[in-house]
RNA sequence: GUGAGCGUAGCUCAGCCGGUAGAGCAUCGGUCUGUGGAACCGAGGGUCGUGGGUUCAAAUCCCAUCGCUCACCCCA
């Protein structure tokens, strides 16, 4: 009994405290009122599913499934895992309710935690948070891809992100990536002894991931070996081609990156990642991509989809370094009462301005006068209601407005009309 | 999983050629009995990350360990 261990958060995660948690609540708000505009809907997921699930749709031989991942057995025995993304439950949740029978593409979107076991480091922790959308259906127009786009990109303008960059890139579908990939290991076999060991091992692996390479005495091997986008086949390369038609008709900024590949087993065709400022090497906020396969993969009907999943974490991370600042909605009356005689008076008057919609703090014991102004201004209220024996016998109540210290009475009902038009004229 | 840097009060840090733990800010109280932000006075708060070693004596020197941070890796 005697020795208490301090409990602590667990490595990798952490308590989001105020005020830092109204810029969370804030960045998504914006997310959930700009993709509403595009047609998506909520949908909410569970954090863990069936091990399996991870397994067949991110591709049991990823590193996000082979090690980073929180499994565990259920009590009946069964492989459970936090989730370590959500496009793999958006699409069995498809497949379950049978959404191919609502009309035109599915839009969802999701917030919340994602679970990967790695070391943590600057925009990255075991417990992270994605925003992420996807449309689900029977086209693969790459006009859904542009509008994807341009919404994220919207959503980042309107939050104020700043240095923003857009890398697309297409990696082709199951009829010419595998070609590809076999030309791509062939040439690097050529020049392996110039790799390192990382790479080696991948070329045998997984071959483009030695383009995601950021040793810098790889560069200039890298940069010799084939290229993705001259060995699409007819109908990837006009996908690609058109969309990026279609992103220049909807005046998106981007480049085109032929090195960026995807982690993760289910992407086809359009690949992208976006950037942000101030991040350290973890400077991805966004990544998504195509996934045609992944429905039909889960036991679904042929289904086409494209998603992507914003990193919230590095989203604030950015906006904090850039100097974002929200000014808090805050307290609006602090009810100051005087004596136990006007307590009664004090908390039924509390009570009518909360219900009607104010951000009250009531005092729970008596305080002398001034230490409760002090309190009050500390809390940063920017009224006092005076509730003293003069009021209570009057029935009209002084309101002080601390940034001036201006001072008026009202009987309550007056009081809230004029609450009402002041917080209206401030545009607090 | 690998490497590097850092661990003293809630926060920022001082003390570190060994000699019984400090400041500023913050918190709480007082000066101040119906009118705030200041000033002044005072209080609480620490097993100096943890364990071991050297020594008469360790926050200080040595070893180990844990934690945090950043980078590799991976990815959002």
């Amino acid at each position: 009994m005697t020795e208490k261990k301090q409990i602590r958060a667990i490595k990798g995660t952490r308590d989001i405290l105020p005020p830092d948690s109204a810029l969370w609540n804030w960045f998504e708000r914006s997310a959930r009122e700009v993709f509403e505009t595009y047609g998506f809907r909520d949908i909410r997921l569970p954090i863990f599913e069936q091990t399996d699930l991870f397994a067949r749709s991110i591709g049991a031989d990823t590193d996000v499934v082979g090690k980073e991942m929180y499994t565990f057995e259920d009590r009946d025995d069964s492989s459970i895992s936090l989730r370590p993304e959500a496009t793999a439950s958006v699409a069995r949740a498809y497949i379950e309710h049978g959404m191919h029978t609502l009309p035109g593409n599915v839009k969802l979107y999701y917030m919340g935690p994602m679970f990967r076991r790695e070391r943590p480091q600057k925009g990255r922790y075991r417990q992270f948070y994605q925003v992420g959308a996807e449309i689900l259906g029977q086209s693969d127009a790459p006009a859904i891809d542009a509008e994807a786009l341009e919404m994220l990109m919207v959503l980042f303008e309107r939050v104020g992100l700043a240095q923003t960059k857009l890398y697309v890139n297409s990696i082709g579908c199951k009829d010419c990536r595998p070609k590809y990939v076999e030309l791509l290991r062939e040439e690097l076999r050529n020049v392996k002894d110039k790799l390192g060991a990382d790479s080696q091992r991948r070329i045998e692996t997984n071959p483009l991931r030695v383009l995601d390479s950021k040793l810098p005495e790889e560069q200039s091997i890298i940069e010799e070996l084939p290229r993705i986008s001259d060995h699409l086949c007819e109908a990837c390369r006009q996908h690609f081609a058109t969309l990026q038609q279609e992103l220049s008709l909807r005046g998106i900024a981007y480049e085109q990156n032929w090195r960026l590949v995807r982690g993760l087993d289910y992407y086809t065709r359009t690949t992208f990642e976006v950037t942000a400022a101030g991040l350290g090497s973890q400077n991805a906020v966004c990544g998504g991509g195509r996934y045609d396969g992944l429905v039909e993969l889960l036991g679904g009907h042929p289904t086409k989809g494209i998603g992507f999943a914003i990193g919230t974490d590095r989203v604030i991370l950015s906006l904090q370094e850039g100097e974002k600042r929200l000014s808090m909605p805050g307290l609006a009356v602090f009810v100051a009462w005087m004596n136990s005689a006007t307590y009664p008076t004090a908390v039924k008057i509390a009570r009518t301005l909360r219900d009607a919609g104010f951000s009250v703090e009531l005092l729970p014991e008596e305080m002398k006068f001034k230490k409760s102004l002090g309190l009050a201004d500390r809390l940063g209220a920017r009224y006092v209601l005076i509730i003293g024996e003069d009021e209570v016998a009057s029935g009209n109540f002084t309101l002080k407005r601390l940034s001036d210290r201006e001072q008026k009475k009202f009987s309550d009902s007056a009081l809230i009309e004029y609450l009402q038009l002041e917080g209206r004229g401030s545009g607090a």
